[in-house]
DNA sequence: GTGTTTGCAAAGTGTTTGCAATTTA
DNA sequence: TAAATTGCAAACACTTTGCAAACAC
């Protein structure tokens, strides 16, 4: 008989970010921080839970996406009006975003350095600094 | 008797472009370009052009900003899923955003480098570098 | 049990589209 | 006059919300 495999790791961030290990937050949880780094929007990971036998609502994807990010658990990447991605890696990274396929990518380290933290205008702070590359399939 | 007074730019802009100076586009145009540069939206562009007494729908409004930016007349600037800002300045520079309001900014020149050109994912090719500079109003 | 979370369907937001009427050259 | 452009209203894609039922502790 299978021994009980361990748990994933989805488990204890939730509890670390005072989520309750609901069915639904648990099995996007897995999906989202299990295997590498994610680059998803709402509706890819809705379909891809449909898929694993996962039922969730829309709705609640969007919530939890939400609450994963306001716990720092995602990071929320702006780079198409319209659509919503979320990245499973908080780490400062630049992204590619072909605009031909809808595809977000990391720009591997080293390749691109930004130097010198901008003056915000007065009253304001800055949140972070946010650098993306648009490609295109070539021509 | 006050002479006529000299035609802004934004005739000229719009026959390089090939577009047909409509009294909609000329509007839009002054707007756009006879003053200093501007970041807008649709609706923003839409609202001040009703209080200048200019008719035009949204739609042409919407239109109009898509058929100047593929003329090169503008930039599009994604900074907020959902909106869509408009750039009258189409060389390379730096955003601001401020989350807290919306607006959106220059970051002056020389305070942030970008240095490096990342090598795209094989079969696509860089079409810009955009960084922005998320802010709020400070705590 | 009690407060939290979920799912549904409806509402909301910004944007695009189809097409008849209007305008431009 | 012929072709391009406009305005309207309806359609659209994505996201959020309200609330009753289900769930976690």
């Amino acid at each position: 008989m299978e021994k009980v495999r361990p748990f994933s790791q989805a488990l204890d961030r939730l509890r670390d970010a005072g989520l309750r290990p609901t069915r639904q937050r648990l099995a996007l949880a897995k999906l989202l921080f299990d295997d590498c780094h994610r680059h998803i929007t709402a509706e890819q990971l809705h379909s891809e839970a449909l898929t694993g036998n996962i039922r969730v609502s829309l709705a609640t994807v969007y919530n939890t996406l939400h609450q994963f990010t306001a716990a720092g658990l995602l990071r929320e990447i702006v780079v198409d009006a319209g659509r919503s991605y979320f990245d499973s890696n908080t780490t400062c990274h630049h992204h590619f975003f072909d605009e031909s396929s809808g595809l977000l990518s990391d720009v591997p380290k080293g390749q691109l350095e930004v130097t010198g933290m901008p003056v915000p205008p007065v009253g304001s702070e800055v949140e972070s600094v946010n650098v993306v590359v648009r490609i295109r399939a070539a021509s």
